[in-house]
DNA sequence: GCATTGTTCGG
DNA sequence: CGAACAATG
């Protein structure tokens, strides 16, 4: 069945050719051109890390020589609008289709939902696929057809879905290649010369490509998988999968993935062999949350910027670039922490026990605001990933539903104890503190001083004295709650007084060249209550995921404003604006950011509060809040679409489950960062 | 042995 | 907070 179809297949991050549904499809269709656009200025402030882009190079040589043995090569493009390069290539193949796989991320959702529209006006015929989730986001819902909003709802609903994931596809046998006699490539540059040393390291550990995401996967199920939960509680075991940076890049499908460790699974209960039936579900989970993060992405574009719950932006953060400093370099006097973060730094890996271990130090004992050490992450991880760490961050910074509790301080010592029990994993990391027993390796500052003296230690010399002690950062922790509900409820109270600014918050600015943190309001009403527009359609249909396909649900319910308008800015101009907008910055003593406001917000006041609560004057709500956002000053947004999926969060009575219980429950106090707490101050 | 209280931990 | 688990009597 090929014939006059020419397809171009443009791979991002599904960097193989096995279980490759775009690539599969275009087989099928005809000839194929491949193409790889390399336009990280798309990406704005998320230009990918060293070890990242190092990865990246690695799988797209490995993924070219694939598909030369198949018939074919990459064409690989450097660009600084992936859209106009599409255009190009079109026009220089003849190409009439283009096959894409969906990503989530919302920059890829606004980017592919305008490639798709600009290449269907010039006559090209636009196919997307799912091949990075188990379940497209829009499959699966609540019983009314809503998001969930936990994660253990979600991945349970996901475990019990009528239908499996879909089997994996094989490889293509064979394919055929169009004619590219006048489409060259361009060559890609990944490192620059002072970044080539670095990464010849990291071959040693590492092999980046398909079939090398392959072999790591068949070695997981066939090893450390059957004692995974045994094993989950050491920093330092190789008992991982290894598989995230492999994931990240889709060099494995997670539907593979998914169907061989449910074999295994079966395997295991037809035995008997309790542990191993557990080990698999654990495994499943950590699957589950990056399925999660994908899908909280979907919903909820602002995740990787703003708090879903929506308290946090009155959160005094200690924003102070030497606590920052001292952090990522590994001197805070924790030895836990320290040996994570030389250890992050020196091989782009942290065990995911150590990753909370310091993201949460970082969040609770330094009181740094979180998307620093978001964007630390995602310079230094082998396999950053903006939707997983965003779920990270948040789940460390209690701004999930069902993430950690804020007020709860989890201490280095003793968690040191109970994953690196030996010490081995800090005295890797940490030379200086070698020669400690380890009775004091996790903590120093008791250590008698004949002991130290033995071990060559001089605190606060040659290793940092605790730069915090745990005793005053709960107390500092406690009093920037106890500022932050105060803030909240005075900035609740002035608007309810139809002040039109609220307070100012005392939230984040924008260091780093990040943006700063503002609104997700807590006070506004989720309806999105309206299934029979929860887009369902068959499998290879056209839906690109995107903020507009995402739209279409509220669209009905929302009269009041312009749609076109709305629809119009969500797509075309949001990730210019992203990637104008969202530059370094120099910071300010007080966190008062003069940068530029971003165009949607203006086009787009009202949105929000058409939304908004039922008993509350619309147009009060809607000055005084469209307004603080401007006064904010610092507000890149690349859809106004977005805000709206993140007020399920907020509501009372939206029937989340047992939530709605919780909130009766829970008296409202100024003590415990809590949701149910939260949404009852309304 | 089992009910009771304390502790840990949770996506 | 509440569930699960541990220590205790």
């Amino acid at each position: 069945m090929s014939g006059g179809r020419c397809s171009i297949v443009w791979f991002r991050r599904d960097l193989r050719v096995e279980d490759n549904p775009a690539l599969a499809a275009g087989v099928r269709a005809g000839a194929i051109v491949a193409v790889f656009i390399w336009a990280p200025e798309e990406e704005g402030v998320y230009y990918p890390g060293r070890v990242s882009r190092w990865w990246l190079k690695q799988s797209l040589a490995h993924l070219d020589a694939s598909l030369r043995t198949l018939g074919t090569s990459l064409v690989t493009k450097r660009s600084s609008d992936s859209i106009s390069s599409l255009l190009e290539v079109v026009k220089s193949t003849g190409a009439n289709q283009l096959l894409f796989n969906h990503l989530y991320d919302p920059i890829s959702l606004v980017r592919d939902h305008r490639a798709k529209e600009v290449l269907t006006a010039q006559g090209v015929d636009v196919r997307s696929f799912n091949a990075d989730l188990l379940y497209e986001p829009w499959e699966v819902r609540d019983g009314e057809g809503r998001p969930f909003t936990t994660f253990t709802s979600f991945w349970d609903r996901c475990l019990s879905m009528l239908y499996d994931p879909e089997a994996p596809l094989l490889p293509p046998k064979r394919i055929i290649s169009a004619d590219v006699s006048r489409c060259p490539s361009d060559n890609l540059v990944f490192e620059d010369e002072s970044e080539k040393g670095s990464n010849a390291l990291l071959a040693r550990a590492w092999s980046p490509g398909w079939s090398n995401a392959d072999k790591a996967l068949t070695a997981f199920i066939n090893g450390p998988l059957i004692e995974y939960s045994m094993n989950r509680r050491k920093a330092d075991s190789a008992t991982t999968s290894f598989l995230s940076p492999h994931l990240h890049f889709g060099e494995v499908s997670v539907r593979k993935v998914f169907h061989l460790v449910r074999m295994k699974q079966v395997l295991w209960a037809n035995e008997g062999n309790k542990s191993g039936e557990e080990s698999v579900n654990l495994f499943l989970k950590s699957i589950g949350l990056r399925e999660y993060s994908r899908y909280m992405s979907f919903n909820h574009p602002y995740s990787h910027e703003r708090p879903l719950l929506g308290h946090l932006k009155y959160f005094p953060w200690v924003v102070d670039e030497s606590y920052f400093k001292v952090w990522r370099q590994g001197r805070t006097g924790y030895p836990l922490v320290d040996a994570g973060m030389r250890e992050l730094w020196a091989t782009g890996w942290l065990h995911d026990r150590i990753r909370v271990v310091v993201s949460s130090f970082f969040v609770k004992v330094l009181l740094l605001p979180w998307r620093w050490g978001m964007k630390y992450f995602w310079d230094t991880l082998l396999d950053a990933d903006l939707e997983s760490d965003a779920l990270g961050w948040q789940y460390i910074s209690g701004t999930l539903p069902d993430g950690r509790e804020l007020d709860r301080i989890d201490n280095p010592q003793f968690e040191g104890y109970k994953f690196d029990p030996n010490g081995e994993y800090v005295r890797r990391w940490l030379p200086e503190l070698a020669r400690l027993p380890t009775e004091w390796i996790h903590h120093p500052w008791n250590a008698p001083e004949s002991v130290l003296q033995a071990a060559g230690i001089e605190l606060g010399s040659n290793y940092p004295l605790p730069i915090v002690e745990i005793d005053a950062a709960k107390a500092r922790l406690q009093e920037a709650l106890s500022q932050m509900w105060q803030h909240e409820a005075a900035s609740r109270s002035a608007i309810e007084n139809g002040m039109e600014e609220g307070l100012g918050d005392t939230s984040e600015s924008a260091p780093l060249g990040l943006p700063e943190d503002t609104q997700m309001e807590m006070d506004h009403e989720p309806v999105r209550n309206n299934p029979v527009n929860t887009v369902i359609r068959r499998y290879e249909d056209q839906m690109v995921p995107s903020m507009t396909s995402s739209l279409v649900r509220f669209d009905d319910e929302e009269t009041s404003i312009d749609r076109r308008n709305l629809a119009d800015d969500s797509r075309a101009e949001v990730p210019i604006n992203v990637n104008v907008n969202v530059t370094e910055e120099p910071r300010e003593p007080h966190g008062h950011h003069v940068m530029q406001t971003v165009r949607t917000i203006n086009t787009f006041p009202q949105f929000n509060f058409a939304m908004g609560q039922r008993d509350t004057e619309d147009s009060t709500a809607e000055s005084s809040s469209s307004r603080r956002e401007r006064d904010g000053g610092v507000v890149p947004v690349w859809s106004p679409s977005s805000s709206n999926f993140s007020d399920q969060f907020t509501g009372e009575d939206n029937g989340i489950g047992t939530s709605s219980s919780y909130l009766q429950r829970h008296p409202q106090s100024h003590q415990l960062v809590n949701w149910r707490r939260l949404s009852q101050t309304g």
